[in-house]
DNA sequence: ATGAAAGCGCTAACAC
DNA sequence: GTGTTAGCGCTTTCAT
């Protein structure tokens, strides 16, 4: 039954407006047989709340934006999954707003052209700079996630990066690699994310004394295995040599594997690889990818939590979050 | 600035809220001289439209659910893509509800606590039964796309899962492979998709005077690569013949294609194998994928077409509809 | 414990 | 072309 109002049910059952409020939102004080009458009236009456009433008299809808690239990268889609899941124990439901990493896509989720239809915004910019975040929208909640330069204003959430490249490269140098490359950053321009990933790539070398050789450095057209398969390609191709590589996330990995394989190169044997990320496929590739692993549900419910605070009222300085990572050993690495 | 009002703009602008209400909805009759007051007061307090009140007034709120079992599974990933730039084109937004493939989250889906939420339901059920679907929430539009069997009353989008079974089959068969598997159904209880594919699978079988081979269906826990992996992998430890496995999915088939890896088993020269859905994985495997490729675009559209008819007052009885298929021929078939 | 009435911010008839 | 006046369905003081 649609069109079914409170006073519909509050006429059928006998009383007022307020006492229905009252049974549907669980108010304690109402006397068990008037809910109970209520009751009724609404199970007879099929009676369900609308919630644009209610949104409108509360001002909080219920409702938060998950802006990002792109839902078909698998890593945000395992980000909106599991977003997703935690916020329905917050009691909110997630909007999804993609930005196509490009600046306009970006610059219009911040601009929202309206307010009010969502209490708050979980965002992993792509391209966007600290500085002009800082500028936008002070009025809504926001907490961004990932590795972007974030503006001391603003909440943030990820992982440390630059350890975690660290630890990959390190694993690499303990199984005596020594020409380790990195594969899948952006060209011409680098991410945030993978400025800090080349860093700590580059640490752990430094830290073994090995001198980062910028000819092992492969970028990529783009953020897809598609554009890894030919980095790694070309590189191998032109008789680049190399025992190992850093990529910066599963795609890339995934495109390098293809790459290794067409030409006949074993890996690990011949050449190792890491991934990051941990999407689900990696653990099904040939060979398996030992990759990064983000704590993804650490990483969704601390941003749930500030962003709830921030939507409650708190109004304080930018708080910048770590959250853990491990490494999966797959076969991929000897 | 939050919390400016049309009222407000009214007051600085000396016009009344229905001018300014006007000027913002981009209603013709309004005189340019006013228009431009007004729109010099807009700019000059911020106003942003209120996405509730408008919502409660005109009865629409311009959000759309898009519901299937869990976006971390690629082909869903993509789908939520394509149907979300869509709806964008139809002035609409989307919200995410998983239903993690259980009878539980579909009634919960369907049951829907709020009413007014959104305007309209796309939705890929996993469990439930047609007759079951036929009895709710007649008063919010649906359309189901998919291959699940749906009730008369309701519109549905689907491509020919019969016939491009029978084509991938068939392309089997014509390069010469006779004993050809199935893998990745559902146990202990087939999914009205998977059964559409077995039995394209089965008559292109029957039509090539081959008897199906009961040996040859390889079922998995799961829909996932790792189901897949598992279920390949014990089939050819047991000694099971094949030269060909149709996959249920591109999950199952990059499954299916690491069990043949890690026993080293030629793809395609031993055994050959086919995918469903072209998810952007299933080119850059090794060897990339021979897929059928549904035409997402056209679904995505379809679908929204059909659920803005509905959104606008059409009542007559469901149409199912076909969008096309292609097969995408990759490395994984002779 | 329950009721009456005043909004929440906007749109839509209907006047002027 | 522009203003006035009711609502949309709900929550929320403030009474009782």
């Amino acid at each position: 039954m649609a069109g079914v109002r409170l006073q519909d049910v509050a006429d059928v059952a006998g009383v007022s407006m307020k006492t229905v409020s009252n049974v549907v939102r669980n108010y304690p004080h109402v006397s068990a047989k008037t809910r109970e009458r209520v009751q009724r009236a609404i199970d007879e009456l099929g009676y369900r709340p609308n919630a644009m009433g209610r949104r409108l008299a509360t001002g909080k809808t219920g409702l938060l934006a998950l802006a990002f690239a792109n839902v078909a990268i698998p890593y945000f889609a395992e980000l909106a999954r599991v977003v997703s899941r935690v916020a329905e124990e917050f009691g909110y439901r997630v909007l999804l707003e993609e930005t196509d990493a490009t600046l306009e896509g970006e610059r219009a989720l911040m601009a929202g052209s309206e307010a009010g239809l969502v209490d708050g915004v979980i965002f992993q910019p792509s391209v966007m700079r600290s500085t002009e975040i800082a500028r936008h929208r002070t009025d809504l909640p926001l907490v961004l996630i990932g590795e972007t330069a974030a503006p001391l204003t603003v909440d943030r959430v990820m992982i440390d990066n630059v350890a975690a490249a660290r630890d990959v490269t390190d694993l690499l140098i303990r199984a005596g690699r020594r020409r380790i490359g990195f594969v899948g950053h952006e060209r011409p321009r680098l991410s945030e994310t993978s400025r800090q990933r080349i860093l700590g790539y580059q640490e752990a070398l430094e830290a073994a004394r090995i001198t980062p050789d910028p000819a092992l450095l492969f970028s990529s057209a783009e953020i897809s295995a598609g554009g890894s398969v030919d980095a790694v390609g070309a590189a191998i191709d032109a008789g680049v040599r190399f025992d190992a590589l850093v990529c910066r996330d599963d795609l890339a990995a995934i495109g390098a594997l293809r790459a290794l394989h067409e030409r006949g190169v074993a890996v690990p044997d011949e050449v190792a690889v890491t991934g990051w990320d941990d999407i689900s496929f990696s653990a099904v590739t040939f060979p398996s990818l030992t990759t990064v692993a983000p704590d993804l549900e650490a990483l969704a419910r601390r941003a749930l939590e500030l962003l709830v605070e921030r939507v409650d009222g708190y109004g304080g300085a930018g708080r910048h979050e770590i959250v853990p990572y491990t490494v999966v050993v797959r076969e991929s690495t000897p």
